[in-house]
RNA sequence: CGAGGCGUAACUCAGUUUGGUAGAGUGCUUGGUUUGGGACCAAGAUGCCGCAGGUUCAAGUCCUGUCGCCUCGACCA
């Protein structure tokens, strides 16, 4: 009975630190996000978890269309052939894709992959439509699922089919073409900051590290909260690789045949996966209000007595109008239990209304991430619960800023860092490095964690790289990766 | 793909050692009392015991195979 802000509510959920594996797959399926199905790694998406998604999308699809882009949609099957044109991208990617070798009972004379990514169909495409520099740039995106035969999966972080966007760019000069790549690693990192009021780390991927076929990859990385890294995006540069490989040529203002430069970017249903580790606590999960399928719920309390539902759906009707997600539980569950339940769910605030409220002209606002129980006037509600919305973001923001800091590590040789990571768990380890990708190899091998990105802000950590001693080019993030 | 765990009611699981009528809690339905942190009482409904073979008078239980899920590793958004 309240005695602990703290205390653990709901009790049907493995608390993060006895089994964090445990919690997170407890979240998916108490939460309702999803529910699995009998293929291996492919999962339902159940209502309140698309909810979330469609929301992702809704931002995010709009920033890209007011960056220039247009939606487009490949086809999912990509002929053996077409997959086979670039040599990295088809050795980086056959391992892992799915085949139909048969339409009806008749066998395939070329088999099809099922796309685990479209560079391929884009490049052809391009083929046929560029031909001058006057049809550069295209700038394309497209919403689809892709296909990738994982060994283990786990929802939303790794399952076989999964949604995304996939950006796919192609411009006149190389300088165009980094400037998209760099353009729409901040657009994502923006996104996760503001929007999913997740700190991310932008940086370039190692060589060995890179996606297969490009010349550059940007990614943002985050840091869940059991001190693992993940990728929430990632943006590559292709150079004229790819337009070789497809033989896409433009006559260009010289009216001479020139390739053309490509980008691609992505983020993936893996996003919700990021808000779950990053947000989420023993009571469940958390949501950024940015796209929290309920921003807000009204309990109302004492229901049957007079007057509280009439005010419980006028108070609806006004946040509604106010353009807040808003829901109004009137089932006959006791109000305790709507509590956990919406805790559980992650809703931003709960809005609390009783005969003793309506009494005195307020309502109770409780924000999830704090528990924090306020009273308040019933006028202007619509700009206070506005502000709570925004107190819920830049609280989830400080806290997760507050963890990653916590579990960011500055080493100098390995030992440190073995001792970092044994004494305060896993987490980044900032650590410079020499480039030679013996030594990238040995720092995983020694010490667990592997080289997540080299941050496009550099700190000079030291003059001599972590492993070898010899002159450092860069200071690279490690870590434990999804 | 390697190692481990698990498939019995909608969910969590007991029952398998030693073969002999299919179980519990939660949830669900109905009625009533409740309602400011997962309320209570009563009455109900719910099973190809993952699937396929085999052994047996008899299989949830034993044997063989197979499919799937989870966890941990190696690989990947």
């Amino acid at each position: 009975m309240g005695k602990n802000k703290n205390e653990k509510m709901v009790n049907n959920i493995t608390s993060m630190d006895e089994d964090f594996a445990k919690w997170y797959t407890d979240i998916c399926m108490k939460a309702e996000l999803i529910s699995y199905t009998s293929v291996k790694g492919c999962m339902v998406i159940r209502p309140y978890g698309y909810a979330i998604w469609e929301n992702i999308q809704k931002i995010l699809d709009g920033k890209f269309k007011a960056l220039g882009h247009e939606n487009v949609c490949m086809p999912m099957f990509i002929p053996e052939s077409l997959l086979q044109k670039e040599k990295d991208h088809v050795e980086g990617f056959a391992p892992e894709v799915a085949w139909v070798t048969h339409g009806g009972n008749e066998k395939l004379e070329d088999r099809l992959c099922v796309r685990p990514t479209s560079e391929t169909l884009f490049c052809e495409h391009y083929a046929n439509i560029v031909h001058s520099y006057r049809d550069l740039p295209k700038l394309y995106n497209q919403w689809v699922s892709v296909v990738r035969w994982e060994k283990t999966t786990r929802p939303f972080l790794r399952s076989r089919e999964f949604l995304w966007q996939e950006g796919h760019t192609i411009h006149e000069t190389a300088e165009e073409a980094i400037e998209e790549t760099e353009r729409m690693l901040n657009c994502y990192a923006d996104f996760c900051e503001q929007e999913l009021a997740m700190p991310v780390v932008k940086g370039r991927k190692t060589e060995s590290d890179k996606f297969a076929g490009a010349e550059a990859t940007y990614a943002i990385e985050a840091l869940m909260h059991d001190g693992k890294a993940l990728q929430a995006g990632t943006s590559h540069y292709f150079g004229d690789g790819f337009a070789k490989a497809f033989d896409i040529q433009f006559t260009n203002r010289e009216n001479k045949l020139q390739y053309p430069h490509q980008t691609s970017w992505g983020v993936t249903t893996r996003l919700i996966g990021a808000i779950i580790m990053t947000h989420g606590d023993d009571n469940g999960l958390v949501l950024p209000p940015a796209v929290a399928p309920t921003q807000v719920v009204i309990v109302p309390v004492a229901q049957h007595k007079e007057g509280v539902l009439e005010k419980a759906r006028e108070l609806y009707d006004q946040l509604k109008a106010h353009g807040i997600r808003v829901k109004l539980d009137d089932s006959e569950q006791s109000p305790g239990w709507k509590y956990a339940e919406y805790e559980m769910k992650g809703v931003p605030v709960r809005l609390e209304i009783g005969p003793k409220d309506i009494e005195n002209d307020q309502c109770v606002l409780v924000t999830r991430h704090n528990r924090e129980k306020t009273f308040c006037a019933l006028e202007n509600l619509c700009e206070t619960v506005d502000e709570r919305l925004k107190a819920v973001r830049d609280g989830l923001y400080e806290k997760a800023l507050q963890n990653r800091e916590r579990k960011t590590y500055v080493c100098k040789t390995l030992d440190e860092i073995t001792k970092a990571l044994d004494e305060k768990g896993d987490g980044f380890v900032k650590a410079m490095w020499c480039g030679d990708e013996a030594c990238e190899d040995k720092v995983k091998e020694l010490t667990g964690v592997g080289s997540r990105c080299i941050p496009m802000e550099q700190e000079k950590i030291s003059d001599v790289c972590v492993c070898c001693g010899k002159p450092a080019k860069h200071m690279v993030l490690w870590g434990k990766a999804y």
